[in-house]
DNA sequence: GCAACTTGCTAATCCGATTTAACAACGGAG
DNA sequence: CTCCGTTGTTAAATCGGATTAGCAAGTTGC
């Protein structure tokens, strides 16, 4: 791409010196002897000239290339894959790296093909990660390989996993109903994904309803229902229509994503019935839409951003990985959707 | 990254030929003469061997790294940014490329040191993406470089643009109200974004606005009024419940951007109105929300995918970039919030 | 005064490919 | 029988750095 780039050699011939003592001044090393001199030569020619190491060059030789390849099943379909992404690459950039970004769409040869791609550009380390939490078996290139599992978890593949702590946050949800004073009429809409029909519930579906029975007993409350669904808006309408058609009266929903949220949302508003006077909501994932549904949403937000900067931090930091879960806190969103149990 | 990779030498050796057989035999080139009979052997044994060749090492050679940077304000703030990049993305993937994803959160020093790290590590060309369509100063290690801007402009700096197509995105709204029998009580909500307080409807506003009138004007219908307000949510439903405070009765609505929508459905739902029965709603940029709104919006979609795979392509033709501004048509997602105008 | 270190620097190699230049071996023309 | 062109192949150079080995000149020790 365009005219010819200052090489070392440039330097050193401006400066005077050898490319040998260029190569030395320029990157610092203090175990071969140069003087004060020298150096200083070297430097204000690298200055002078604009002089930037060519690091593809430079990685034929070190083999590291300052590059973390990222491959994900699919970085679009979820709003939040931005977030990851980004905390990816800031954590990144602060150590001079850059990410490749390739998406497999759950196709395991792509994965595979892109894996390949990745290893002929000599990434010094992948990031495998799943758009949400679930059991993965990474692809064979992968094993032997730096590689960080990133929001998904792969027995017998040793590899460090970052995934967010969804148990804590189904802690986190039932606390925050209890402390507004909720003991009945709380039902859970969406549950534990047991016959997944949205995979991204088994397991979040799972330790969220885990966390939450847990504190509600300890505190003295009780789920008066489970209503197991898809966690998406129809299902969400459809399940809170019905369970209030059929003379349910709940006091507060536990909706398993805010997706399901926002259904709920309709389908109270339809019946009249007012959040947080009449029902209080309390929801998990802290999509953009929860901060502008009226009344805004009290959630347990998916810490996308400092799952993408773990994984990077655990890659940059030197020696081997370790297979270690590292466990995110997925941090409470107060907004308006909680309120005092309405009069029974 | 572990264990010694297969090289061409290793190739070579195995086959009874020297390195540069191989390398011949194994890029295909035919202006350099080589048996069936050595092509075969050299053929096999990498293919025995499973070598792939170290695109690193190829690069320092031949100059092409097969490797694209993107460069972008802000990648996160959008829900949609991912689709341009699954678009950018896939679209070098085609051809075996991969892509350098980075975000200078819209800070000068940041992104002059993104395109020195992205220049480093050689990439054959930069795509300088915005966010939102607007009017840029790429920095200048960018000048003279292989560059696709996108989703913005910037007048004397030659390089190619891809953007969506506004201009006729405000003409398909007008149209599609037309269509359905709207001539008078039509009111915009967002405006030409003239005082821009939301700086992405400083070119989409004004062209969607300018194509809306002008077709409008020609189907004989009219804007009752144009309200200038912020594009997000708090703002569609304040402007949309002053509106309505107001006495007035629109027949339909022009929201220059979904998340106005979603605002004016708020509004419109307080006030006892329903969509499309008794207002309808047009809208701009097709979020994942206005697919589950209830009801569903009809709405003018950002190509984002396709932008991201055009500014590949183009990148990836052979020859020189011209300086032309590419427009991406914006489809029309006919969904439920246009009905015939109410009785009035 | 000479060996033994230090200090400061450079020549030569290497990394893994591509590419240029050159060179055998063979066949046909004259 | 020589000359020349073709065919198939390879040695060597190159890309831009990092690294190893070695070499002068100056210091110190005894």
């Amino acid at each position: 791409m365009s005219e010819r780039r200052v090489t070392m050699a440039d330097v050193a011939r401006h400066a005077g010196v050898s490319p040998t003592t260029a190569s030395f001044a320029l990157s610092g090393r203090t175990d071969m002897r140069i003087s004060d001199a020298s150096r200083q030569k070297v430097l204000d020619a690298a200055k002078e000239l604009g002089y930037r190491p060519n690091v593809t060059a430079r990685s034929l030789r070190t083999k590291s290339t300052q590059t973390i390849g990222f491959v994900s099943d699919r970085i679009t379909t979820t709003p939040f894959a931005g977030e990851v992404i980004r905390g990816a690459m800031e954590a990144a950039r602060e150590r001079d790296n850059l990410l490749f970004i390739t998406e497999a769409g759950g196709d395991r040869d792509a994965e595979s093909s892109l894996v390949h791609a990745l290893l002929d550009r000599q990434v010094d380390a992948v990031i495998y990660a799943s758009m949400f939490t679930r059991y993965v078996t990474p692809p064979k290139e992968l094993f032997g390989r730096r590689v960080v599992l990133l929001n998904c978890l792969a027995p017998g593949f040793d590899a460090p996993s970052v995934v967010p702590d969804e148990l804590e946050a189904g802690r986190d949800a039932a606390r925050a109903l209890l402390v507004a004073g909720h003991t009945e009429g709380i039902w859970a809409i969406g549950g534990h994904q047991a016959v997944p029909a949205t995979p991204e519930g088994i397991i979040a579906g799972n330790e969220r309803m885990r966390g939450l029975e847990e504190v509600l007993r300890e505190g003295g409350a009780r789920l008066d229902g489970v209503i197991e669904c898809d966690w998406d808006t129809r299902d969400g309408y459809r399940e809170v229509a019905a369970l209030l058609a059929a003379g349910h009266r709940p006091r507060a929903l536990v909706c398993l994503a805010d997706r399901v949220s926002l259904g709920a949302y309709q389908a109270l508003g339809e019946a009249g019935l007012a959040v947080p006077g009449d029902v209080s909501v309390v929801s998990f994932d802290d999509q953009d839409i929860a901060s502008v549904l009226r009344p805004a949403l009290t959630t347990l937000k998916l810490p996308h951003y400092r799952l993408g900067r773990l994984a990077v931090e655990l890659i940059l930091r030197r020696g081997p990985l370790e297979a270690v879960v590292h466990r995110v806190p997925m941090p409470l969103r107060e907004r308006a959707s909680i309120g005092a149990p309405a009069g029974g």
